[in-house]
DNA sequence: GCGTGATAGTTTCATTCGCAACTACCGCCG
DNA sequence: CGGCGGTAGTTGCGAATGAAACTATCACGC
């Protein structure tokens, strides 16, 4: 009574991989390594790792944090929310990466006097010393990673990405009124 | 002293936006949002909610049982181990998945009997159930991702992905004899 | 002015994570 | 055998997460 077909072997086999691309067809065996959110999701990991690695030994920096320097690297002071819409972190996360820049002396927190729920968030002086350190490093593992890539290569994945993001989004909040894109 | 050209204003401003594509130049600011490692995990993060919600809400299954259903679905009882090689997960997260698994009943152990150490992981009924009903959810949600992707569109993404995660592994472990990789 | 409902941001709490120990077992050398 | 190092898998524990509740504040209507 064996369902036949399948890989389903007693014996603890050592790789077998390929097959699997004919039978597909009619319903059962999903192919994890070929599947796109699970190749998203390895890849970004790794990749994040990697990276965070880089700043997390040198700078006691994590992603987070890292998200929030980058954004405030760039655009100069801003509040939690304007952080939140930037990063695609939540304002949970976003509140901790604050405080805990803050305690490191990275970032400096001052009250909206029109507004005293908000606060604006600047980088101290040491933060931007961190900032300017951290960009190259993190730029030049971009590049290592596109390495090899052609400038077509590149402007594909790029189209290609920003594709699957819109398209994500959508799946995501099939409805929302596009609060504050990342962009 | 004001580093005139920067955003460093005081006040609050509400996006502030634009800007700063001038200045870049030199070395400073990065662009978070057109940074690849950033895209990556967020949009791999938007995907994989996306998706655990599916079968969250409907199994009680988390992401990384799934992704050793999809292992043991595909590939027929597997070692712990194996369910390593093949998720890209380590060990502990392994472990517990089947921890849970197997209190749920979705797949029962069994120790080797050559090496007691061992155990082979097989998926029970319920297990092999669950399985037929998540992998029709996972693809449609993977096609409708892809919706709108002509077949040339998926192998170029394909290839860019590929060669992303080859490189990405080559820079996260500088030398390691290739184990056991995902393929 | 003063409740009422929204908003910015924080805290709580229960869960998850990941590393580093740890347990149990194998295999080999003597 | 009998110990010694190595491997499979688990557990402990501190740190990280995320949802939901909470605090402080504002804005508006009356």
């Amino acid at each position: 009574m064996k369902p036949t077909a399948s890989v389903l072997t007693d014996d603890i086999s050592p790789i077998a991989a390929s097959s699997a691309e004919s039978d597909i067809a009619s319903d059962e065996p999903l192919a994890l390594e070929r599947f796109l959110p699970y190749r998203l999701s390895v890849l970004a990991n790794t990749v994040s790792k990697d990276i965070a690695r880089l700043y997390a030994e040198r700078f006691g920096i994590t992603i987070p944090e890292w998200r929030v320097l980058a954004v405030l690297g760039r655009f100069g002071p801003a509040t939690s929310a304007e952080i939140c819409g930037r990063t695609a972190m939540d304002k949970v996360q976003v509140s901790r990466a604050i405080a805990r820049l803050e305690e490191a002396r990275h970032v400096s927190r001052s009250t909206d006097p029109n507004d005293r729920r908000r606060a604006s968030i600047a980088m101290t002086a040491a933060g931007r010393r961190v900032y300017r350190e951290i960009v190259p490093l993190a730029q030049s593992r971009e590049a290592l990673l596109l390495d090899g890539f052609s400038q077509a290569d590149r402007e594909q994945l790029d189209g290609l990405l920003e594709r699957l993001r819109a398209r994500a989004d959508e799946l995501a909040e099939p409805d929302e009124g596009e609060v504050g894109g990342v962009v």
